[in-house]
DNA sequence: TTGTGTGAAACTTTTCACAGCG
DNA sequence: CGCTGTGAAAAGTTTCACACAA
């Protein structure tokens, strides 16, 4: 998902596989939470329906960590949670500026989760001048005339962008410009970055037509497919849209 | 991402790889705005661009769906986007649920992706009473308690969850025995589903994490690593003791 | 000549299954 | 004996490179 993948060839010692990486914060959750309820130990088996995964995997995946069991018994909560913290990069506070304060960029000023982990919502920025000075979460707005200063004065190095689509670039490069190394798209536009930046994007429209896919698959499932059939004629002027042509709209 | 996973072995003839299910509504996007712009032809090398992909998987994503391209040439913009329409099942329209009326949910009603994507905001539900009549988006929200009705007079099988952690299993059941059969949860909590049921999730903190991950690493690069090295030492010089006190070692 | 479509190779991720530590 | 840690096999995904259609 991330844009500005060029990461070494790492290969090297230290190499955690990505898929491992992107479920370290699925494990970290399940043990935050028999850590509240002060359990001492798991077992892979036990974690691993409480991450939703299977017992195996997170095996391997605790395996390039290193050995941080206890055959016979388990694992150790709170080590573990230090641990993976760590691994994360969590025990360090990381500033994070959210651009773009509409209805999502104060769904994402207000969310708990950001907080609770090792993430502080260092500014609220936004284009419109008319919302500067406003409070968001306890967050007094500010001009992205002074998202540079803003960035440089608290040294963050992680962005959220949730502008409309079409200011989303321009954002993103003023924010690189100004030091910025990992950006968090809500934005559904594909960003170009340098390299070395790293761009995770969240799209809600992919997610669902994700779902959709496998939805009309269930629903074909019985019968003798009516829409499964051999594509149109590919004689161009010929369709242009008999029953299916989109309305076709980005949101802006 | 989906945990109800247990998909039919499915290799049956038109089994579309995941990963390429993945990337259709990226293509899709890409091929709408060329659309709009009136391009009559894209090339696999140029697609793949506006898309953020390399030609070749784009290619080897196309040839999943049939031959649409024409050597010499590439592919035609509006045949494209009608046939990966079709695959992803938005050629018919998809009534969804929104449970959980917050910052977020309001957010997700209010975003324009949805209706120009096939997707139709069928109701708003939420748990509080006092929001219950509140228009949100232009739709007035709805006690839970007319969930299974609404549910049913619509015929909505896609429902999205953006509840608290604490109210997702339990809101979750209940789509689930209304007859929802594909779930997007934006709760930061793991939903347990019976097989048949999709669930895709989004959690930000998760992907600020993975970008946490990345940017630590970025900043231990140049230098000796004074965090990449054992962690402060504890009473782990004898193996792990089954207390739980914080740091001990070492790499595999 | 151009750029698709695709076998085959390379790489990544998941699953299996079991040795061996506690 | 129970459960971790891990080689080895299987499955899935990406990349390569080129035959060949238009």
């Amino acid at each position: 998902m991330a844009t500005g993948r060029t990461h070494r060839p790492a290969t090297r010692s230290r190499g955690i596989p990505e898929a491992t990486v992107a479920r370290l914060p699925l494990y970290l959750r399940a043990l935050t939470a028999l850590s509240e309820r002060s359990v001492p130990t798991v077992s892979s088996e036990e974690l691993a329906a409480a991450a939703g995964v299977n017992s195996a995997k997170l095996r391997k995946d605790f395996s390039y960590l290193g050995s941080y069991g206890t055959r016979g018994v388990g694992y150790d909560v709170e080590y573990l949670v230090y641990q993976i913290s760590r691994e994360l990069g969590l025990t360090q506070d990381w500033p994070v500026v959210i651009v773009g304060i509409g209805n999502l960029g104060a769904a994402l000023a207000n969310y708990g989760g950001f907080a609770s982990r090792g993430f502080r919502v260092a500014a609220l920025i936004d284009a419109d001048p008319a919302m500067a000075g406003k409070p968001v979460a306890g967050i007094s707005v500010q001009h992205t005339d002074e998202l540079e200063r803003i960035i440089d004065d608290n040294g963050v190095s992680i962005g959220v962008i949730a502008t409309p689509a079409g200011a989303a670039q321009q954002v993103c490069d003023r924010l690189v410009a100004a030091g910025i190394t990992s950006i968090l798209n809500f934005a559904p536009t594909v960003l170009s970055v340098p390299e070395g930046v790293d761009v995770r994007k969240v799209d809600l429209s992919i997610e669902l037509q994700i779902l959709a896919f496998h939805e009309q698959r269930k629903a074909g499932e019985g019968e003798a497919a009516e829409d499964r059939l051999p594509p149109p004629p590919a004689t161009k002027s010929d369709r242009k849209g008999p029953d299916g042509d989109l309305p076709a709209v980005m949101p802006a």
